[in-house]
DNA sequence: AAACATTTGTCCGTATGTATA
DNA sequence: ATATACATACGGACAAATGTT
């Protein structure tokens, strides 16, 4: 089980962050339904907070892509249109793959060893059918390569579109079936491909990789 | 000159939004300089506004990356690192160039002649040598293809990546001689490549133009 | 057209937390 | 260690804007 990092911040958290972290929660897992109407007064009172920590959390969630809001009218949850899941992947892989070229300047042994491990673990839990925990291990395997490759903006865009991936997935495909065993190869090679250093391999490797759930949509959609 | 299309919203803009801007302006231009505190009823008075819209400024200048908030302590611009300029052209340039790819299935004759339109006024600006507004064309030449792309997460990303490259250049190059003649060739030989629906040239030429002022950078830095 | 209801936008007072003497 | 100063976090009231009857 992996160690949450955030152990340090004081487990004190302010309002807004409580807030915040309470919608994005609601809205990507579908509680809080696409194009439903926000109103803050109603949500201050719903988790006991006034409306300041409320409208806060509204500026955040705006700017990533969640929520709309029309100043002066209203707040709504933004729509989702299906096709357009296609339009994360892309921008997803190129910064990912970005990523695992920077990564291949920056690796150390022990890198190869905590991937190998996650990887592991991944594959570990398609034996127990532990689907959800899976997507769970299949990102932080991700996620260590965007550390490696130790860039700021690449480490914020991902995330914010690895959220809207997960919206998309659960309000589109209910079932947590979304990985296959073949993936965990995917994972080996592009361990490898970092280990003896080849950017062009390592690039290639994590494109093909994260294109491959979008192979299988059409199916689930 | 293409219209506008934020017309639509009133002229009225709101306190926050005049905050945003203003901080934003301040900040990039250097105004705020680095590592300077912020104290919101400072801001709040030299604004003539109250301390609400500050704080709601202050929340979407924190994920934009421009200031950094210690919760319940301080407020303060955030540092630059000189070296550090080279992390934002990884992305700028992965995302642009799969702006370029994207754009080749979308590409109207229009936008061909567009994209001309603005590169010749571009090209103009170097025999006026108005170099703060070649950058202006510049910006609005490849803004121009991302809008082409069609794909709202590119858009977004890039805008942000762009607002901080414009900051390195006013803190660490004052005078604004950051674009070259060649660039114009650049930008002709990407909309030949757009034009011919070359997948593989407008990305690689769309690469090579960008990362040309990295090579001047130590030079100039 | 006008008054009303609803919701957002703004202001300011107070509480809480942090740093310094 | 305690007190004090200061800045932020939050709350509640009022004002402005929008849509409706």
């Amino acid at each position: 089980m992996p160690i949450p990092n955030d152990y340090s911040t004081p487990v004190r958290l302010s309002a807004k962050e409580r807030t915040l972290t309470q919608l994005q929660k609601w809205i990507v897992e579908g509680t809080l339904q696409p194009g439903e109407k926000l109103v803050d007064s109603e949500l201050a009172e719903a988790l006991g907070v006034s409306r300041t920590p409320i409208r806060e959390a509204f500026q955040l969630l705006e700017v990533q892509g969640l929520i709309q809001t029309f100043p002066g009218k209203e707040t709504r949850v933004t729509t989702l249109e299906k096709d357009d899941i296609v339009k994360l992947y892309g921008p997803l892989t190129a910064l990912h793959a970005l990523a695992a070229e920077l990564a291949v300047a920056n690796i150390q042994q022990e890198n190869i060893e905590e991937l190998r491990a996650i990887n592991a673990s991944f594959s570990e839990c398609f034996d127990k059918e532990q689907y959800y925990q899976a997507m769970e291990f299949d990102e932080k395997f991700h996620d260590t390569i965007l550390q490696i490759a130790n860039n700021p903006y690449i480490l914020t865009f991902s995330s914010s579109l690895q959220m809207h991936i997960r919206r998309y997935k659960y309000i589109f495909i209910k079932r947590p079936n979304w990985e296959s065993q073949a993936a965990a190869k995917d994972h080996e090679a592009i361990i490898q491909a970092l280990e003896s250093r080849d950017v062009e391999a390592a690039a290639s490797l994590m494109k093909h990789n994260l294109l491959r759930p979008l192979k299988n949509l059409d199916a689930m959609l």
